[in-house]
DNA sequence: CCATAACATCAACATATCTTGATATATTAT
DNA sequence: ATAATATATCAAGATATGTTGATGTTATGG
């Protein structure tokens, strides 16, 4: 019961539903790439991105000083049902911008 | 994007989820019959329902003065998946009391 | 018409969540 | 070692949501 309410209540922000749809659609961020794409300062992308991973949906792959987040794989069904409802919700989306150097980052 | 987020934000609550998979179970229920089965005053329930029924989770026949609430039939894929999954949740249900007396209502 | 029952809604309070700015930690570069 | 960068966490205020008791509204029955 507790898993599944952390579960919605991830999904429960606007906020959130646009990170995971950027995050479907571009691949792996770190941060303050999300940070330059949204506009947002750090602590609340920071804070979000936390809920989306306790919440089943994101994964972090820490590389150096950066964190890249992205959406994990698999998805159970009912997540990738949530996915899939996102994708059809017509979000615009603000244009990516990559502010990091990955360099020799194996991702 | 808002209907998303009314779908979601009604399922981001305990008593609602009990609700869903009540409703589920014992199939058309009014708010007093509900009442008796949970033990909550009435404006609480009515609230919940509301929110259910606006999430598109539940539809309402009146009949009389009596509400009856049921799980909306079809469901989208979205919410069938979500009852589905509240279904393996293994939540404990009260017994349910019915105190109504349908009478001539067609249910 | 009046009383009662079922339900919905409102106002007020309590609780939870989001946002922001400040601070802490860890890594990299000089 | 020092500085700079990336990220996480915390505390405080703002906003949203849930709960309760009171008040409306509608339907039924005497």
């Amino acid at each position: 019961m507790d898993i599944f309410l952390e579960t919605v209540s991830a999904l429960n922000d606007e906020t959130r539903i646009k990170l995971l749809f950027f995050l479907d659609t571009h691949g792996a961020l770190c941060v303050c790439d999300l940070q330059e794409s949204f506009g947002m300062i750090q602590s609340r992308l920071s804070r979000h991105l936390k809920i989306l991973k306790d919440g089943g949906f994101l994964r972090v792959d820490r590389c150096g000083t950066w964190a890249y987040y992205s959406i994990r794989n698999p998805l159970d069904r009912f997540r990738s049902e949530a996915l899939a409802e996102i994708r059809c919700l017509g979000i615009e989306l603000p244009p990516l911008i990559k502010h990091s150097q990955t360099g020799d980052c194996k991702l």
